[in-house]
This record gives C-alpha cells, sequence and structure tokens, in this order.
DNA sequence: ACCTCAATGAAAAATATTATCATTTTCCAT
DNA sequence: ATGGAAAATGATAATATTTTTCATTGAGGT
C-alpha cells in the first residue's frame, strides 16, 4: 500500500530526471512554476507567473521566477515570445502539442495561437531553414512567425 | 538659378509631405532621427538612435527619441523587432528594399538579415496568411518571421 | 544525519521606457 | 514677414522590468 502511494505521487514528476540530467536540483520552486504553465497555460510574463503563484499559497521570490524562467528558456523547457508590450513572455514547448505561431492585434493585443498546419506548409519551412542554413553558414534550432492585424473586434 | 537651387534641395525631402499627410510637424528631430536611419542602417535602439544623433552633433533628448520612434512606427516608416536582448530595435521599412526575416545566434546575439525570398515562399506566406484570416477573422498587415540557431562562428 | 554547494529571498541596483510640465518651435493665418 | 495657437521638445521625475548582491536555506550525495 504504501509503495503503491509512493508510486503515484513520484509518477508524475519525470521533471525530476530532467533538472538531474541538467545537473540541477528539482527545487520545490521550479516544480511550482512548471505546475502553473501545465495548470494556467501560455503567454505568462514573470509577474503572471508570480502572481500565480501567490493565489496558489506558494511562495516564490519575483527574482527566482525570473532566474528559473531563464533556466527552463536554456533547458528548452520553455520558449520566450514577445508580444511587443514590454515585457517577455514564456510558454511550454510540448513535444506533444503542435508548434505552433503567434497571431497578434496590433489595437488591443489579443493574441492568438496558430496550431494547425498543413503538411504543405510544414515542409515549405524545412526547405526554407535548410537553404538559409546553406545561404548564411547558421545551424537553425527554431524559428517563429509572429502575424500582426486586426482582431475580429477591433477591425 | 535659385529656383534649381531650391529643387534640390527640397526634393529628398519628401518626408516633410509624408509628415503633412499625417497631421504631425516636420521638426528637425523627425528628419534628423530618419537620417539616422539613412545613413546608419538597420536595427537601432533609441539608445542607438540617441547616441548616433549625438555623434552628429544633433541634441535631441531620448525622450523626443522615442516618442518619435513611436511615431515613425504608426507612421508605417519604421516598424520593431525583438531580438530578445532586453531592447526594442527599430529599422525602415523601405518600399525599394526588400522584406526580410531575421536570423537571430542565440550565443552572441549576432542579427542577419535574411532578404531573399523565392517566388515560392511568396506565394506560400501570402496563402497562410489568407488561411489565418479565414480562419481567425483577423485583418493581417504583416508578418515576421525569426530564426534562432548558432552562428558560423559559434557553432 | 551531515556537509557542501546550488538555490533562494529580500532588497538594492541597473535598464528601459513613459509621463510631466515649463519652454521652444512649427506652421498657418494674417 | 509677423503673430499666435498648438504641437513638439528637453529635462527630469516616475514607472516598469529585469538583474545583481549577499546572507540564509535546502537539495541531494555521502
Ligand atoms: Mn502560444
Ligand atoms: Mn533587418
Ligand atoms: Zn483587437
Ligand atoms: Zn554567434
Amino acid at each position: 500500500m504504501i509503495i503503491f502511494f509512493i508510486e503515484v505521487k513520484d509518477l508524475p514528476e519525470s521533471w525530476k530526471d530532467v533538472f538531474h540530467r541538467f545537473n540541477k536540483k528539482a527545487t520545490s520552486s521550479r516544480r511550482a512554476i512548471l505546475e502553473v504553465f501545465e495548470e494556467k497555460g501560455q503567454h505568462l510574463s514573470a509577474e503572471d507567473v508570480y502572481e500565480h503563484l501567490r493565489a496558489k499559497k506558494k511562495k516564490v521570490g519575483i527574482a527566482t521566477v525570473y532566474r528559473n524562467l531563464d533556466l527552463l528558456l536554456r533547458m528548452g523547457i520553455l520558449r520566450k515570445v514577445n508580444f511587443g508590450d514590454g515585457r517577455e513572455h514564456y510558454e511550454m514547448i510540448r513535444r506533444a502539442a503542435r508548434f505552433h505561431h503567434h497571431l497578434i492585434c496590433t489595437r488591443c493585443g489579443q493574441v492568438v495561437d496558430c496550431e494547425e498546419m498543413t503538411q504543405e506548409e510544414e515542409e515549405f519551412l524545412q526547405h526554407l531553414r535548410k537553404e538559409l542554413e546553406q545561404r548564411q553558414g547558421f545551424v537553425i534550432h527554431s524559428y517563429h512567425i509572429y502575424f500582426y492585424g486586426l482582431c475580429p473586434r477591433c477591425r
């Protein structure tokens, strides 16, 4: 019985292994931050994360939030997105979820994820990427497309 | 003779007309800022512009630089680009120059313009844009592709 | 259980951007 | 050209965001 209890408690936390792989400690702050992203979704600023943590009665200093957002970024767990509102936002990169772009309303700031990508689109971007790698001598790890316009309510 | 002189002096300054069209005054600060972009090229931060102005002995307050970068942005003369370095950069949108994307080295921060776009690429992006407009109900005015990776020296 | 060093919190500092307001400049009507 | 209204500017203060500092805490290996 006790063994069973331990198992179900530890199983969802393969984050522990991820941190270990990076020689980083799986601290409660780090887990709590990841939990916020898993529960509260995308496009969170440092302040957003900080507020969500407070709401959950998990006290984490704002400096620690910044430090760990940067760490998770370097670990490839988060990616940084910029919507031109003067602060950085982060979202989780899930292997499960499709890669996506962003559609931004330049009037009200609304952000929409563009998830569906056709096979054709996928191929095209791979092609463009290869071409750029050759032309510029870069190794390209990722890309990000932002579309700007007016949302249904603002147009 | 005099008429000729006036003509060649005023001709390059159709900026005057542009400002007039927007009911904005063609002040010396604004012209000086545009001159910096014409001479010093792309990817300038507010501070960069400010420094270039000082170097040219043209004294413009930093607040005025910020105000006018924003104005030129709204007028569609500049576009804002973000390379994840904590400050906003601006570059001129020239009808003459080709639209371009950016390739960013995530280690050293180097930024490369990707200018050449094939007919195929152009068509593809128009297609994607149309599709998104339908699907999301947005009107899309522009887009921007960022590629991230390692530059030849950092790879 | 102990020990070491990474991680953290609180606060100060550094950066970047925006707001305020008195003064100056532009530009339009005379 | 001159005068005047209104916009634009400069200096500075204020705000917002992110980073640094450093004493204390806690994670994880032994
Ligand atoms: Mn997203
Ligand atoms: Mn560019
Ligand atoms: Zn909108
Ligand atoms: Zn590099």
